[in-house]
Parts: C-alpha cells; sequence; structure tokens
RNA sequence: GGGCCUUUAGCUCAGACGGUUAGAGCGUACCCCUGAUAAGGGUAAGGUCGGUGGUUCGAGUCCACCAAGGCCCA
C-alpha cells in the first residue's frame, strides 16, 4: 500500500522562484489596473496623517542607484506608516527649471536670443524636461513605489510657478529681500554672465607684478611687530602684493593675510633707497631671489593677525585700504598678502563681506573702465594692464613685473579670457531681519536623524552669506518686480504687484512675464521703471515646495513630518527649504529630516564612470528585480555610505530566497486550512505552537518599533533570523512530522496550521514595506477572506504571547533548544562514525540531573519529536553509562546516541519496536496505524 | 586646507554604565536528507575590533594623533 496518500504533504502553487525581473511588471500593472494609490487613500481616509514630503529630482537624465535608494526609502516609510494606522500619501515632483536642462537644451537648439527666441528657448526647455521627468517616471515606478504617480507635482506647471512668484513675494514683503552686486564670470564678447559649466580653463600669458602698498601710519605699523633687537631699519614700510592681473588694482579694497602665518619685515635697498617690506616668511628667499635683492635683513617679524586694521595707501588713488585677514591666503606664488578687489574675484568677495568692504565694479559689460575711471576710462581691461603698471611706476609702487603663463578661465564660446565682474543682484538676506538667527532657533526644534545632522545644517547656516537668488537666464520663474531708473528702490507696489503677474501666470507660466508690457501694469508710470529680466535661483523653487506642494494639496498639509534625503541636501534642500519657510512663515517646514549616505562600491569608494564601479540600479532590477534592490537597501544601514557590488547583492539574493521560501513553506502547510473553521483557539493550541507564535508575537514588537525608529536594517536582521533560525532550524523543522502524518483534521494538525496562519499573517505584514511585491504575492495565496492588497491593511493583531506562568514558557523553550543543540552535536559525531544518516535512525538516552530532568520530563514520549530521534529517553543523571557525554555548555547532562536497531516504519520513518505489529500493515508503527485507521495520534506538548 | 561623518569576521549587522574565551545570520568547508528538492537539516573553521600612542588594575567601548574612505565647502 502507498501510504503517502495518507501524509498531509505541503502543497502549494506559489512559486519557489521569484522571477521577479518578469513577475514584478506584471503586478505593477495590477497595482495600476485596482488604482492601488487611490485605494490605500480611501482605506486610510480619516486616520491620522504622516506626510513625508518628497524632494524634487532634477528633472535630467537617467535615475542611478542613489536615486533609487531615496525613493526606495521614502517608500518603507509610507508604507509602514499606513501598516501602523497612519494616512500617508505620498506624492512625488520633480524640479524642472534651471542651467543643467538650459545647457542640454542649447546644444539642441542653440543659445536663447541668439539662434532662437527667447519664447522659443523657453518652450524647448519645457518640452525636454517634460521628457526627462516621463524617462525618470518610468524607473521610479518600476522600483515598486507606492506613490501618486498620476498626479506628480512638477515646478514648471503654470500654477506652480505662480506659487513660487507668490512665494518670493511672501518673502519680499517680509522685508528679506536685499540688493547688492557679486563678482560672476563674465564673458566680455557676450557681454554677459557665464556659468560655471560655461567656463574653461586655458593657458594665459598675463604680466605679474609685485606692488607695494605703504602704510599710512608707520608707528602703529611697527608697534605691532616683535623687532629684532638694535635694527630698527629705516625707509617707508610697505605691504608687498603680487598680481597677476593689474587691472583690478583700480578695484582694490583691502589687502588680505594669513592671520596664522608669520611675516617678515625686510630692510632692504631698491631703486628707491632704503625701504622696509613686509613679505610672508616663507616666500622670503623666493621673493627676494624674483627682486634680485641679496642684501636684505628682517628687522622684525609678526603675525598676519597682529596686522590686522593697519592702514594702507592705494598705490594710484587717493584712498586708504585696510589689510584684512583671510584663510584663502597662502604660500602657493607671489608674497603671502593678497590684493583684494571684492568686486572681481569670489575669495575677495567673501572675505570683503566679512569685512563690509564695499564691491566696486568699474567695468562695462563690454569689459572696459567706466567713465568715471580716473586714469584708465574706455580702456579695454586687458589692454589696460600695461597703462596700470605704467602708473604704478609713476606713483612709485611697482617694485618688480615679469609674465607668466597659468591657468585662466575661457568663455567656452568665444575661447577668450573671461574676468570677474561684479554685477547686481539679489539676496535674501541672512541679518536684516533676523533670518540666519531665527532659522538657527528653528534648527533646534527639528529631529534631526541621524542626531548629527544638527550640528552640520547649524555650522553651515551660521556661516553662510545672504543668499543670492538672481540669476541671469531664461528658464526659471522671474523675478517679477519693477526698480526705479533714477533711485533704484523697488516700486512701492512691489508685493501687489507680483501677485497680480501670479495670476498671470497661473495661465501662462513664466512667459506670462517675459512677454509682459509694463504700462499693462504700471500704466504710465511704466516710463521711470526698469523691469528686471533676472530669474530665481532654481534652489529657491524646490526651497518654496512647503508652499506649492505642501500647503496647495489638500491630501498633505504643512509643515510635514518629514523630508528625507541624502547627507548633501544639508547644504541644498533641507537648508533652502528652511530658509524660505522661516522667512514666510517663520517656521521650519518640516518637524524631521533624516538623511542618508551615498552609495559606494564595495571597497568604499565613490561611484563614478571613470571607476566602472557604476551599479545600474535598472540593471539590477532587470536581473535580480526590485525587491532584492530594495533588500538590500533595508539590509544597509543608510546612515554612513551605502556599499554595493556583486559579492552584495548575491547575498541579499540568498537572504531573500530564504525569506520567499520560509513564506512559500508556511503557505504549503495551510493547504486546505481555513482559518475561520479550522483555526485553534490560542489556549487550546499544542504549547510548541503558542511558542511560535509567541515568538512571532515578540518579534512584531521588534519590528513596528524598528520601522518606527526607521531602522530597516534592525527589520531584516530581524525577520531573516526568525525565518532562519526559529522558524527553519527549529520549529518548523519539528512539526514537519506532526504535519504530515497526523490526521488532516486533527487537533495536532490544525494546531500547527493555526500557528502557521498567524505567523504568516503577521510575516506578510513585515515583509510589505520592503519585499512589497513578494509580499504582495503572499497575500494572495494567504487563506481566508482578505483585502486585495496587502497595502490595504495594518498590522496583524492576532498574535499573542505566551504567559510566563505557562508549564512550558520562553525559558522552557530555551532550554530545551539548548538540550537539542547539545543532542545535535552527539548526533554530528555519530553520523560522522557513519553510524547514522538522518537523525531518525538514532535514538538518545539523556542522563539528567533537576531542575533539567524535571523540566524535560514535562514533554513525556514526546521528546523524540522535539529532537527528531525515533526514540527518546530520559534517566537521571546517576545512571548515566559508560559512553554517554556529558553535554557542553549545559550543566549536569550527558547524552548517549545510538543507532536505532528497529525497523522504520514506511508512513513516519521512525524505527519503532512496534513497527508490524499490526497485521494489517506490517510496514507501520503503532501511531501510525493509529492515523491511518484509527480515532488518531493525540499530541498534547509538540 | 576646513566642517561633519564612516571604519568590528569574506558579506550584512549587534556589541548600555570601559570588566569573564568580541556575538548573530548569511556565505564557505564538510556531513546528512531526498515527504519545503534549482529546497531543507547538522557540524566546523573564520575577527583582537583601520593604525599608533595614551588614560586605566582592565578598552572594540574614553582621549590624542595618524591612515583610508564619504558628504559639503575652500
Amino acid at each position: 500500500m502507498d501510504y503517502k496518500q495518507t501524509l498531509n504533504l505541503p502543497k502549494t502553487d506559489f512559486p519557489m522562484r521569484g522571477n521577479l525581473a518578469r513577475r514584478e511588471p506584471e503586478r505593477l500593472k495590477r497595482w495600476q489596473a485596482m488604482g492601488l494609490y487611490q485605494k490605500i487613500r480611501e482605506t486610510f481616509a480619516g486616520k491620522p496623517k504622516f506626510v513625508l514630503h518628497d524632494g524634487p529630482p532634477y528633472a535630467n537624465g537617467m535615475i542611478h542607484i542613489g536615486h533609487a535608494v531615496n525613493k526606495i526609502l521614502k517608500d518603507f516609510i509610507v508604507k509602514a506608516k499606513a501598516l501602523s494606522g497612519f494616512d500617508a500619501p505620498y506624492v512625488p515632483g520633480w524640479d524642472c527649471h534651471g542651467l543643467p536642462i538650459e545647457l542640454m537644451v542649447e546644444k539642441k537648439v542653440g543659445k536663447a536670443g541668439v539662434k532662437v527666441s527667447p519664447a522659443e528657448f523657453r518652450r524647448a526647455c519645457r518640452e525636454y524636461a517634460q521628457s526627462q521627468v516621463e524617462l525618470q517616471r518610468k524607473d521610479f515606478v518600476r522600483l515598486g513605489g507606492v506613490a501618486d504617480w498620476e498626479h506628480p507635482y512638477l515646478t514648471m506647471a503654470p500654477r506652480f510657478e505662480a506659487d513660487i512668484l507668490r512665494s518670493f513675494g511672501k518673502i519680499v514683503a517680509n522685508g528679506h529681500l536685499s540688493r547688492g552686486a557679486k563678482p560672476v564670470y563674465w564673458c566680455t564678447d557676450c557681454g554677459s554672465a557665464l556659468a560655471e559649466a560655461e567656463v574653461e580653463y586655458e593657458n594665459k600669458r598675463s604680466p605679474a607684478i609685485d606692488v607695494r602698498f605703504k602704510a599710512v601710519d608707520e608707528q602703529d605699523f611697527l608697534s605691532r611687530c616683535h623687532h629684532v633687537p638694535e635694527h630698527e631699519g629705516k625707509g617707508p614700510v610697505s605691504v608687498v602684493i603680487w598680481t597677476t592681473t593689474p587691472w583690478t588694482l583700480p578695484a582694490n579694497q583691502a589687502v588680505a593675510l594669513h592671520p596664522d602665518l608669520e611675516y617678515a619685515l625686510v630692510q632692504c635697498q631698491t631703486e628707491h633707497g632704503p625701504e622696509r617690506l613686509l613679505i610672508a616668511e616663507g616666500l622670503l628667499k623666493d621673493v627676494m631671489d624674483r627682486y634680485g635683492i641679496e642684501d636684505y635683513r628682517v628687522i622684525a617679524y609678526c603675525r598676519g593677525k597682529d596686522l590686522e586694521g593697519v592702514r594702507l595707501q592705494h598705490p594710484f588713488y587717493q584712498r586708504q585700504v585696510p589689510v584684512i585677514l583671510g584663510e584663502h591666503v597662502t604660500l602657493e606664488a607671489g608674497t603671502g598678502a593678497v590684493h583684494t578687489a571684492p568686486g572681481h574675484g569670489q575669495d575677495d568677495y567673501v572675505v570683503g563681506q566679512q569685512y563690509g568692504l564695499p564691491v566696486e565694479n568699474p567695468v562695462g559689460s563690454n569689459g572696459c573702465f567706466l567713465p568715471n575711471t580716473e586714469y584708465f576710462a574706455g580702456e579695454h581691461v586687458f589692454n589696460a594692464n600695461d597703462h596700470v603698471i605704467e602708473v604704478l611706476k609713476e606713483h612709485g609702487a611697482l617694485i618688480h613685473e615679469e609674465v607668466i603663463e597659468h591657468s585662466y578661465p575661457h568663455c567656452w564660446r568665444h575661447k577668450t579670457p573671461i574676468i570677474f565682474r561684479a554685477t547686481p543682484q539679489w539676496f535674501i538676506s541672512m541679518d536684516d531681519k533676523g533670518l540666519r538667527q531665527r532659522a538657527l532657533e528653528e534648527i533646534q526644534k527639528v529631529r534631526w536623524i541621524p542626531d548629527w545632522g544638527q550640528a552640520r545644517i547649524e555650522a553651515m547656516v551660521e556661516n553662510r552669506p545672504d543668499w543670492c537668488i538672481s540669476r541671469q537666464r531664461n528658464w526659471g520663474v522671474p523675478i517679477a518686480v519693477f526698480v526705479h531708473k533714477e533711485t533704484g528702490e523697488l516700486h512701492p507696489k512691489t508685493v501687489e504687484i507680483i501677485e497680480q503677474v501670479a495670476k498671470r501666470m497661473e495661465e501662462d507660466g513664466i512667459d506670462a512675464w517675459f512677454e509682459l508690457e509694463p504700462a499693462e501694469i504700471l500704466g504710465e508710470e511704466a516710463e521711470q521703471y526698469d523691469k528686471i529680466n533676472d530669474i530665481l535661483d532654481v534652489w529657491f523653487d524646490s526651497g518654496v515646495t512647503h508652499e506649492c506642494v505642501l500647503r496647495r494639496r489638500e491630501e498633505l498639509g504643512f509643515p510635514a513630518d518629514l523630508y528625507l534625503e541624502g547627507s548633501d541636501q544639508h547644504r541644498g534642500w533641507f537648508q533652502s527649504s528652511l530658509l524660505t519657510s522661516v522667512a514666510m512663515n517663520d517656521r521650519a517646514p518640516y518637524q524631521a529630516v533624516l538623511t542618508h549616505g551615498f552609495t559606494v562600491d564595495e571597497k568604499g569608494y565613490k561611484m563614478s564612470k571613470s571607476r566602472g564601479n557604476v551599479v545600474a540600479p535598472q540593471k539590477v532590477m532587470d536581473r535580480l528585480g526590485a525587491d532584492v534592490l530594495r533588500l538590500w537597501v533595508s539590509a544597509t544601514d543608510y546612515r554612513g555610505e551605502m556599499a554595493v557590488s556583486d559579492e552584495i547583492l548575491k547575498r541579499t539574493s540568498d537572504v531573500y530566497r530564504r525569506l520567499r521560501n520560509t513564506a512559500r513553506y508556511l503557505l504549503a502547510n495551510m493547504a486546505g486550512f481555513d482559518p475561520a473553521g479550522h483555526a485553534v483557539p490560542h489556549e487550546k493550541m499544542l504549547p510548541l505552537d503558542q511558542w511560535a507564535v509567541d515568538r512571532a508575537w515578540l518579534l512584531q514588537q521588534e519590528v513596528i518599533e524598528a520601522y518606527e525608529q526607521y531602522q530597516f536594517h534592525q527589520v531584516y536582521q530581524k525577520v531573516h533570523h526568525f525565518c532562519a533560525v526559529d522558524m527553519g532550524s527549529f520549529y518548523l523543522d519539528v512539526i514537519k512530522d506532526r504535519q504530515y502524518t497526523c490526521q488532516t483534521d486533527s487537533l495536532a494538525r490544525r494546531s500547527a496550521q493555526t500557528a502557521m496562519y498567524h505567523i504568516a499573517e503577521g510575516l506578510v505584514r513585515w515583509l510589505a514595506p520592503i519585499l512589497s511585491f513578494t509580499a504582495d504575492e503572499i497575500w494572495e495565496f494567504m487563506p481566508g477572506e482578505r483585502a486585495e492588497s496587502v497595502f490595504l491593511t495594518e498590522w496583524y493583531q492576532g498574535l499573542q504571547s505566551l504567559p510566563e506562568t505557562s508549564a512550558m514558557n520562553r525559558e522552557f523553550w530555551e532550554q530545551v533548544m539548548a538540550v537539542r543543540e547539545a543532542v545535535s552535536r552527539e548526533l554530528e559525531k555519530l553520523r560522522e562514525r557513519g553510524g547514522i544518516g538522518s537523525s531518525l535512525e538514532a535514538e538518545v538516552t539523556l542522563y539528567c540531573q533537576p531542575p533539567l530532568y524535571d523540566l524535560l520530563r514535562r514533554l513525556e514520549d514526546e521528546l523524540r519529536f522535539v529532537l527528531i530521534t525515533s526514540e527518546a529517553r530520559l534517566l537521571p543523571l546517576e545512571q548515566a553509562v559508560a559512553g554517554a557525554e556529558s553535554a557542553l555548555e549545559l550543566e549536569g547532562m550527558k547524552i548517549l546516541v545510538a543507532p536505532s536497531g528497529h525497523e522504520k516504519c514506511v508512513r513516519c520513518w521512525h524505527r519503532r519496536a512496534d513497527v508490524g505489529s499490526n497485521p494489517q500493515h506490517p510496514e507501520l508503527c503503532g501511531r501510525c496505524v493509529e492515523n491511518v485507521e484509527g480515532p488518531g495520534e493525540v499530541r498534547r506538548y509538540a
């Protein structure tokens, strides 16, 4: 007789292999067809809200793995929050304006205003951005995130553009706007500013000159130095600067020294007679060699900081300039003293801001000095170099001149050298209305994850200069203001005008401003005003999504519960959002900010094309599936760098298979199980099954806690450990016999099935945020009535804990497992000796002292099922025979294992003395006979 | 060059208050099973905690410096 038919073997259609690359896209279609996102919204309507606000990726190029990490982490949170009973909407967005898109479009259609009209150019930008959004959306959707992909926010939507402008208007109304000047790359041939990306570095020959700046008050100067005894010296005292751009000297406002560098005052003889020159000590020899001076002597020393504030005479203008301090001063070249013209250099500008130096710019847009520039009016700056040198000579200020070749920025278009030129710009002032102070206060109130994020953004906000928000570009939201032609003041009704323009922009987008006739708004006043054509920095666009998205979308709300981006956004979006929100709302736009690290390769190096270590998310999804990618994200502690490599993904796939197979085995054992009719009440379940549910109950607390703390790698570790150890290695292995051999509808079997059912209900939800595709697939195979998708449910409430007072409580099973391990070790030894193969071929005798003896006694004759041996005898330790091995790590126990001498029951594979005792069933053991045609075996414990 | 951060077995992670032979899972090796089978079970071997120097009776765990990486600046 084929007794196999009398067994309850596992059976399921749930595939063992995920086949994710093929199956995931099918499931995506189903989600889309059923309107999953909408269904989730409806299901959770009315629950407390949790708003995770999506930071917009820039709409340019294919998504890389960093994008994937970011979106997947967000999805974990949104899904876990739903399971915890929150209404957690997620509206994705894209950042659509800005220079990178302009540059891409320039390549295609040419420069705005040159080959195409600005209006056409903007149209082309809009089309390009839209195409990039589609490209990226496709990949984002593939990742499996639940989001309102049909209705994302785009910063280039007309309504959005209008709201950006309105946000700007609020900031103006609150008095944070200021106008100033700032040096930018400037091509005198283009007659316009260049972006950094439009600058190329090439070699150029330039004059390199050394110039004296005489001390106005020599006594003051000398009193700050440490003198070498008996060398007072004589002649004028000067600080010497070195520059390769003589033409910037008319705009000089200061001389910068490094605060901590050592400077030497040198007595020497020049064509002007005896004099004293200040040079950085570390460059002294080089400088003297350059000047050809052999006879010199140091007569005093000082640190740069000793001279702060000393007044110097400008070399040819009738004005004095201060000595200032800057960390940017180096000993790489020159004299260690840096001529500072804030209107003509980035460093100079920054340090000039700190000292409140004027940002003077005597150079016109064509590169010629303005008419009121003494000596040089009308001359082009590069031609003026010689003239400047002449004037310096006339004033006795030139010490040395030569010509050098060096790397110098050039216009990528004209290939001509460019200059730094201060131009009028708009700023959000950090201090005029206390924005910096208020922002710092708001930072305190936000929860930063990890907590060092707070120190990081604090330092940045403390030190940042005013935010320059204007750009002289085409693809962006206009700074829609009018400035009085003579006074330079904003129109008194600027705030109202902005709202009028915003209304027009709701219909026509940004073109509404560029095509606006000023008279339409200003009437007769139009004559007196200039219409500003600058656009806003794109960081402003994304920085006001709290206004344009959170406040505009009904399902969201201000402030957000969470912003979540890469750690680079402390300087970027977190800060731009904070500053605009404080400027507009006087509070931070978020309650909490979470940052993740960047992806690196297995050696910890950043990913780059040149290194060839780039891992493309598309490839991972095509080869291994989005769920494996998601599992990798969950497994990695995102607080530091996140390493990816083939091996790491391989390991991740291994874990995936383990999780999948655990779920599959649970499903396979629930074949024919209907929870409504077959579920066993908790108190009637066998103690071992109660224990298994208890493990799940405990784990669920930890899983929920880990999700709440955004510690996804803990979820990963714990759930995996549960599947591999608690379930695979112990519980599921032990209950096989009971599952397979007991009667189909017996309590023994239904009890285990009930446990597996509860465990599966828990497991499918723990996995859902991470293995979204797989969990939803498992969901479909689960028995019982249930919602359409796992994402429409909350945490499973059917798990119960095991009472501490139970005779077989947690501690009891812990001991049993320790015994089991000890027995396993002995069985392994026996196996190595060739004594047995399967553990069912063995019999084991345990010689124990109390309390272990009493503990194991409780299992009665079911101990053998826990040990998966054909016999398990329990005897007092005193009766231990020779050959019984002491159990390691277990007090008072000896173990004797031996091959069973009995026949193997063909049905349950146990070797029992009673095999064949029933002539009707000569191949069966006693309990199998009972299970096959009797009332069925009774199990009480395991 | 500066600010912030990371560095524990091949991989991913644990390691309050400094204190027994540094843990887990995976992977690996070997064995078993063939009624989870492109599955499942067992046993074992792998770290001295990036490096150096301190504090301490005692440090992966505190301090200093260095190294290799990362983000953001310059």
